[in-house]
DNA sequence: ATGGTAGTCCGACTA
């Protein structure tokens, strides 16, 4: 637990889309708590501060820091390693959507067992001709240009951008390429927007100890796509040079996948091996 | 089984 410059505890982190916490509030307690988690970036939470369920997770032992402003979207981070420097924006120009435009609520990071951590839900672009599409492109380069500066500032930075990314950045990342040909997640400027945040500095730290293909984080409900094992690769963590250094392990939980009430995504696992000082 | 989603707030939107 020391804080002492360069000392860091091992960390379990962990970042899952839980398609609305209240709708399946029993599941996720009961996966936080067998899991052994240290940080959780929870995402579409769909609901608003005053409705997300806080006490039942600080019950369990972790502090909360939720960002929700309607029934749509909705961010949130547990840690039982501290939580503080709270942020529900990753630049003072993340771009707007809607009408009246506003900043939705897809973000929050904070600083977890000294890990600036960022639980991430981007637009999913709905078709290429959507107003949507040229949105998400939007946001996806104002989180590369935020990431940039800060590791611009300090590269030694420990940074996980983790989240729902709603991009499939290869080929091998869905189940039938041909499905997907002219429908967003797969585009080439989507694509590159993601590599953007790689040559930034932000790589995939799980696909090491995931490799595919076949391996996916998310599987549609319909047309009984999990049990067809006709899924995407689009939930990630994004770690800083610092932090891919520390990652010493990451799986894809696919059996929360399975049952009654799951969410249509599986939870996304890192371990991070503590760190001597330096 | 010749089929087959699920969440939000209540007909339609989102994913």
């Amino acid at each position: 637990m020391s804080q002492r410059a360069g000392s860091l505890a091992a960390v379990r982190l962990a970042t899952w889309n839980v398609n609305s916490v209240r709708a399946r509030l029993d599941r996720v307690l009961a996966w936080v708590q067998r899991s052994d988690v240290d940080v959780v970036a929870l995402q579409e939470t769909k609901c608003k501060d005053a409705q997300f369920p806080a006490q039942a997770f600080e019950d369990i032992g972790y502090a909360v820091a939720h960002h929700g402003l309607s029934q749509w979207n909705g961010v949130a981070l547990l840690s039982r390693v501290g939580l503080a420097d709270v942020r529900t924006a990753f630049a003072p120009d993340v771009p707007e959507f809607g009408d009246p435009p506003v900043v939705e609520a897809r973000a929050i990071g904070a600083r977890c067992g000294g890990v600036d951590v960022w639980s991430l839900y981007v637009p999913n672009g709905r078709g290429l001709q959507d107003p949507h599409y040229p949105y998400k492109l939007a946001w996806l380069e104002s989180l590369r240009a935020a990431g940039a500066g800060w590791l611009a500032a300090d590269p030694a930075a420990q940074v996980a951008l983790c989240g729902d990314f709603n991009i499939a950045p290869t080929d091998d990342d869905v189940w039938d390429r041909t499905f997907f040909e002219g429908l967003t997640h797969v585009s080439e400027p989507e694509r590159a927007a993601f590599g953007a945040l790689d040559a930034a500095g932000f790589t995939d730290v799980v696909r090491p100890h995931a490799p595919g293909p076949g391996v996916y984080t998310y599987w549609d409900y319909q047309q009984l796509r999990f049990p067809k094992r006709q899924g995407m690769r689009i939930d990630f963590v994004l770690g800083s040079p610092a932090l891919a250094a520390r990652v010493s392990g990451a799986t894809i939980d696919r059996e929360e996948r399975k049952g009654k009430g799951a969410s249509d995504h599986a939870p996304v696992v890192v371990e991070l091996a503590a760190q001597p000082p330096a």
